[in-house]
Parts: structure tokens; sequence; C-alpha cells
DNA sequence: CGCGATTTTGATAATGTTCAACAGTAGTGG
DNA sequence: CCACTACTGTTGAACATTATCAAAATCGCG
């Protein structure tokens, strides 16, 4: 299960670094000593209990963040994509591990920069609230749903505007059906919804049989019905 | 197991409010429009889609943070307690339902004030940061951990500078002990650790058998021994 | 003391895990 | 271009853990 080793996995950190400004919707591009990161997936940002003097905004691309057990258990904690913000600590060390799941490109900024510009506050404010809600929804999948709930849960994250509190059902005449890409492999998958591989392919094959999906690749997948696969996330 | 009706709960808010400033160490005791109220047991402070204008601290006591799946399944998301922030949120809805556990105190401050004391803000991160990271830790209990790891760690969790990164075991000896107060009924405890009643019963009677603990009342707990329960959480 | 609520305990069932084998896929080199 | 290999994913069978259902015990409180 431990199948990711500090040994083996790339030392994040350091590649094709810059200084210079550029103009954008905040300050936060303008900020002296911006180091930009293009790393490749499977990447490491950092690790779990690395000084966390940095933090990062993910300008494109999707990385998770993940807590290992001294036995080899992991569980992803967070997925999180373009615009998102990781690295952001109370105390002075990274309470997570970090690592791309595709090719990306972060900007890094110095921790103390944070405090001299008071301004950037309410960005990383809207972004942690963003987390925190997250984070709450997936404390129910965790605890409280089945398997099954877990996984289409998952695959309808992938479909927006749909599952939500005001979602009106597909365009009528419309095919409802939508080919997403996962960006994740089943052990990452199963890592983040709390079971093992060999559950999450199980519910994927019972979901083809079942005429919801159907696999256009490992991590491409056309959801059929996602009216119908809404209905078994338990959410609605 | 919805236990919890929103028709018998008793609607929180406008208890004993008042506007007088208050020196204190931040700005946030002298802002305007503070209200104060003062709840008892099993109160609730607001509901999951009620409009959130309105954000609380936690002066004194213990809330929790709650979802609700349509079929009555519960999930306990985060138990906060004095000093603690609640109730701020990315949109203008809150995303979980709120509910004192024990007699508490809360102020509440109007939203729109967040924004013109900007001041407010580090505090208000703060918060938000040390909330986040309790979430990482709750994901990996929900997640990956047995119902015994779970109990455990949520019994350590009273325990404080034990169990931590540098903990050096009990003070040579002094016998390893320490009286608890869970303030949280059974379905509680449950509900946060997402199991059920009686796997928690179980445990906890199982603990009493193994001479780690003995139960003073219900809610009060003596551990025996530590460093046996600490062993006990997965964590170490 | 007695009633209602909460907790504990027991027996059984269901869900998901574990272990093992197999299949598909991508990448490598002849 | 095709075999070979390594890796990832799939499937099956047995097992373990936790949930469910039911009943007994204990607690809190008037």
């Amino acid at each position: 299960m431990a199948y990711l080793d500090r040994q083996t996995a790339t030392q994040g950190d350091g590649l094709s670094e810059s200084t210079r400004g550029e103009r954008a919707w905040s300050d936060f591009m303008a900020l002296p000593r911006v180091k930009r990161l293009a790393l490749s997936e499977h990447e490491a940002v950092f690790f779990e209990g690395d000084r966390a003097d940095r933090l990062f905004e993910i300008t494109d691309g999707a990385v998770m963040l993940y807590k290992l057990l001294p036995d080899g258990r992991r569980q992803v904690v967070e997925v999180l994509g373009s615009g998102d913000l990781l690295g952001l600590q109370a105390s002075h060390l990274y309470d997570c591990s970090a690592e791309t799941l595709i090719p990306s490109r972060l900007r890094a900024i110095d921790r103390n920069d944070l405090d001299t510009y008071p301004e950037l506050q309410t960005h990383v404010n809207r972004c942690l609230l963003g987390q925190l809600q997250t984070m709450h929804e997936h404390a129910v999948l965790l605890g409280r749903k089945s398997a099954f709930e877990r996984v289409t849960s998952f695959l309808m994250r992938f479909v927006p505007k749909r599952g939500a509190i005001g979602c009106e059902g597909p365009v009528k005449g419309s095919p409802d059906e939508k080919v997403i890409v996962l960006a994740m492999t089943r052990q990452e998958i199963a890592d983040y919804l709390g079971l093992t591989i060999e559950t999450v392919s199980r519910v994927f094959s019972d979901l083809r049989r079942r005429g919801l999906i159907t696999a256009e690749k490992h991590d491409r997948v056309r959801i059929l019905d996602i009216c119908g696969l809404c209905k078994l996330t338990g959410t609605h």
C-alpha cells in the first residue's frame, strides 16, 4: 500500500525559476521572489514535516495532498486544481505531502511575503474557505458513504453544474452524457476515497455493466447517464 | 439515525445580546454589532442552507458542525472549542449545521464587518488554517483507521502534549493517567468517527477490559495508561 | 422507587478487505 | 512489427470488520 516511497519520489522544488512581474487580477503575481515551477506528473512538491517556508499557487495542473500512517496506509486528503493554494500552514511545518497528478505549473511564494502584503489575505482567505467546505463534504463521504456512493460522488465531481442543489436534470432532448478525465490512477482514487484499489475497480466494473459509464481509457470515462449516476451518490 | 430533527431542535440565535465594546487581545471584541449569545447544551446555532450573514466566535463552550444526508445519516465534521470560529463561508449559505455540545457563550459578528476590518483577517486566517489541518488529520482517521484506532485517537485528542511528534512518554515515576471529559454522547462520538453507536460502545468496553481506561461517568473517562492508549491510535 | 433515555451486549448479516491469479496496456528492444 | 516485460487494472474466493437488529442493563432524574 505504501507504494510511494520518499526515496524513489522525485524531490520537488527548483525548476525553471523566474522573478519577473506580470500584470494580473491580483498583486499576487507582481510579488517579488515568486518562483515558477514546472513539474511533470507524479513529482513531489513538498513532504509532510518539511519546513513550510513557501506556499504555492497552482497556475495549471493538479496536485494531491496526502498523509501517510507509519505502516504505509495512505490517505489523499485533498485534490487541488488551477487557482488553488497549497502549503499554507498555521505551524512552520507542512502537515501533508504534496505531489502532482499531471504535469503542472506552480508559483512558489515566500511565506514571509504573505505578512508584508496584507491585500493577499483576502485571496488566501477565499481559497481556505473553499478548501474547508470541500473537506466537510469529503468527511461525509469518508465517514458515512458506501463504496458505491463514494465512487459515484467522485465521478460527479467532474461534471460541473450537475448534482448541485439547483440541478434540474439534463437539457431536454440532448443525451445526458459527458466524457471526463480522472487524471488519477486507481490507487490514488482508492486512497482518496478511503477504499482499496480492488473495491474501486469492482465499482467501476459494476457501473459499466449497469450501462451508466463506458471506459474510453483507464482514466477517461464516458458517463452515459449523469442523472442516473447522481442518484447513486447518496447526496440526493 | 436521524435523531436530530430540525423541528425539535431549538432554533438558535438571539439570546442575550449586547453591543458594548470591551478591551481585549484584538479589535474583534471592540467591533460594533457584536451580539453575545448564551446557549445551553444541544442548542442549534445555525442550520445548513441558512443565509450565512453572521459568523461566530466561541468564547466558552463547545460546538459541533455536522452534515446530514437525505436518508438521515449524519456526519459530525468538526468539533470546535473556545477561541474557534464558525459560520464563515465562501458562499452566502452555511455549508453545515452547528449545535452546542455543552452550555456555550458565543459572539456573533456581522459578516459585513469582516471586510471593513481587515485586521481581523489575520486572526480569521489562523483559525482557518488550524481547522484545515484538523480536517486533514480527521480525513486520515475516517478514511484509513480501524474502529479501535478511531476511538483511541479520539480519546488522545483530550490529552494535551501527548501523542504529538516530540512526545517522550510520561514523567518518570508518576502514573501515566488522566481524567478526560468527552462532553459528547455516544451517538455524537459515533457520528464524528464515522462509526455506529454500538461499535463505539464495544471499543470502550474492550478498552475497559484491557485496563487502559475506567469509566467515571459515561462522558468522564479515566485513562490509566496514556502511552498504551497512544500506541493503539495507528499514528505512532 | 420507577420511568424514559442512553448505553451495553449478543447474534447475525452485509460490506469491504485480503490474497491470489489473470488480463490488459504501454513501453522496449530485437 | 512483434515478442517480451513490467506495470496497472480486473476478477474471484475466503475472510475480517463493522453494521444491523434485538434485547438486556444502566443511568439520570423526578
